[in-house]
DNA sequence: CTGAAAGCGCTAACAC
DNA sequence: GTGTTAGCGCTTTCAG
């Protein structure tokens, strides 16, 4: 391994100089020496040794990308799609912008805590932490943090602890919008009886804010809107009660299903076509997310698009901007969504 | 951020031995120096410095996680769904065994070679290499390297190289053994003229494999198997020769299809479905890899299961084993498969 | 502009 | 068993 001495001694300067050349400082090199050291890193194919940076600097050069979110029955997070994707995207962005990816799954705040004192991290991606590990966490580091799909705006204010609104980044879509959108082009095409379903957990979250864009588009339109449906994480939970539901007749008058996500539209998909029933024929479903799950079922799935890759480059974005510029100031994005129409909505007009 | 030093002077210690605890070196260390020091290493919430570590030490403990494969069409590795469960499957194991995870993507040699130097990586997990780059990175590095999914021996024998085969730690699947008892499982169910479907890249990897297995089984039961089909990456291009077929009724006397991996099953099934076919009343069709796609498939498919988690555990198992006995002998490991039977399949019998 | 020197936190001889 | 010391590769004063 070459070493800046190396580099020194053979350009016939001192390690200052190297140091100097490396990190652009061009005010204090000469141009001459400047271009001799550049040559022989060159030549011998220089990198440095991030042990040596790290211990004389503070600072890694490594994002720390942390996933909170437990996956569907006790999997890797990775398992699920859109985390897979969203992490391969932001591993991207990360390279593309000189730093390093470390990746970390389901840590407890103290497990967090000691890896990041163990690296210095440069920057901190946080997905989908929760308000009180959050706050842990936060109140005991002072390097950059951003956060992605994170839902605690409200929370922080009923508590009364109103002030720490915006108190940190923030980078998500804009749920409320994107339910708006679908619901309302769900009434375009004719539906009026449209029920909305999510899962427990996503309720505290993104589904919340979708529910309100759904409830918002109905009584724009003056239609009133049902009260939300909840769904068991556990397949074998869901189909039971969707066998109840068929077999009773429930909810006969409802043409469309707004689900808070493509998981469980195409679950619902597949349960009706395990009974012979088709979609859109028999009863509408539109999903969120435009995940894998959507653009592959049969049919294929109307639905509200996440653009991982913006997110990503928005939040990676932020993130450096902060390290390289020292600002430690709080903005939170909120990205617009669009609506992908497939063939799993019914046109009743 | 306490050190070790500030552990030594509390604990009336230097700092050797506070290493030496840390270490668990016992034999250098008596019994109270050893608890005095581990309880103010507790009370301080102390944890290393790993940049010193690295420094001092030419050690990481960081698991470098490379994947070359190039998605389909041009996006991160990770939105295949099997390279992102692997991805999240070792960075589990990885974390269970006291290692840092670092993420990197569709590198070339070059950088990778740099990465490594950057980091001291204390192994390296190589996911998909191609037997040229694997050459040139193995050469100019000692750390204990493992591959995943690599499929190179023969290229290496036929080059000449022969005495290179086994020179490297692979742990892939029994491709063969896979596409022989999906085979065989098909001829049981009644099929007979059985076409096997694979795309131009895995052709040279696993799907070889897969499609000897194939023609054993066939051979097994004195039936002729045919050529390899290709299909193209492109969805539209597939499609296209896909409506050929159908429109000229071209293999009509074909039954079932083997495709080479679950995601060009599903595509198949949903062409069929957009022409309102369906699977498996007007033909069967089995996959490989047991991904998401083969699970919530509309119908479910039957196809080959690769244990992600069993081959991800293997190869960190492998991988720190090497680390921590210095052991860079090579062993090269086949984990069988098993057949997944859904509801792809129509027993003919 | 340039270089010498100290120090970041940890480990590994080596002497006691 | 224990402590002292030197040094890993890099950055950063601070003199020149």
């Amino acid at each position: 391994m070459t070493t800046i001495k190396e580099i020194a001694k053979l350009s016939n300067v001192s390690a200052t100089t190297v140091s100097n050349v490396i990190h652009k400082r061009y005010e204090k090199v000469s141009k001459e020496k400047r271009q001799i050291v550049e040559e022989t890193i060159e030549k011998l194919n220089y990198s440095p040794n991030m042990g040596a940076m790290i211990l004389a600097n503070k600072i890694s050069k490594i994002i720390g990308v942390i996933s909170f979110l437990d996956g569907r029955e006790d999997e890797s997070p990775l398992l699920d799609s859109y985390v897979a994707g969203m992490i391969g995207s932001l591993e991207e962005n990360i390279r593309n912008r000189g730093y390093y990816t470390m990746l970390h799954c389901s840590s407890s705040s103290k497990d967090l805590l000691k890896i990041i004192g163990n690296w210095k991290f440069s920057g901190l991606v946080l997905m989908g932490i929760e308000p009180d590990m959050y706050r842990e966490v936060a109140d005991k580091i002072k390097i950059p943090i951003v956060l992605v799909d994170s839902y605690f705006l409200e929370k922080f204010q009923k508590n009364g602890v109103g002030s720490l609104i915006d108190h940190f980044n923030n980078v998500r879509i804009n749920d409320f919008q994107g339910g708006f959108a679908i619901t309302e082009y769900l009434i375009d095409m004719g539906h009026r009886n449209i029920a909305f379903v999510c899962d427990e957990k996503k309720l505290h979250g993104p589904g919340k804010k979708r529910y309100e864009g759904y409830c918002s588009a109905l009584k724009k339109s003056n239609i009133e809107p049902l009260d939300c449906f909840t769904v068991s994480k556990h397949q074998d939970e869901r189909w039971k009660i969707y066998d109840e539901i068929l077999e009773r007749g429930l909810f006969s008058n409802i043409t469309a299903v707004f689900y808070a996500s493509d998981f469980y539209a195409l679950d619902c998909i597949r349960f009706l076509a395990s009974n012979r029933i088709s979609v859109p024929e028999f009863i509408s479903v539109v999903g969120f997310d435009d995940s894998e799950y959507a653009k592959y079922s049969i049919p294929p799935i109307t639905t509200v698009k996440q653009n991982l890759k913006s997110k990503s480059e928005c939040a990676i974005d932020r993130l450096t901007y902060m390290i390289e510029n020292d600002d430690n100031s709080f903005s939170n994005t909120v990205l617009d969504t669009e609506i992908v129409i497939r063939d799993s909505v019914k046109d009743l007009n």
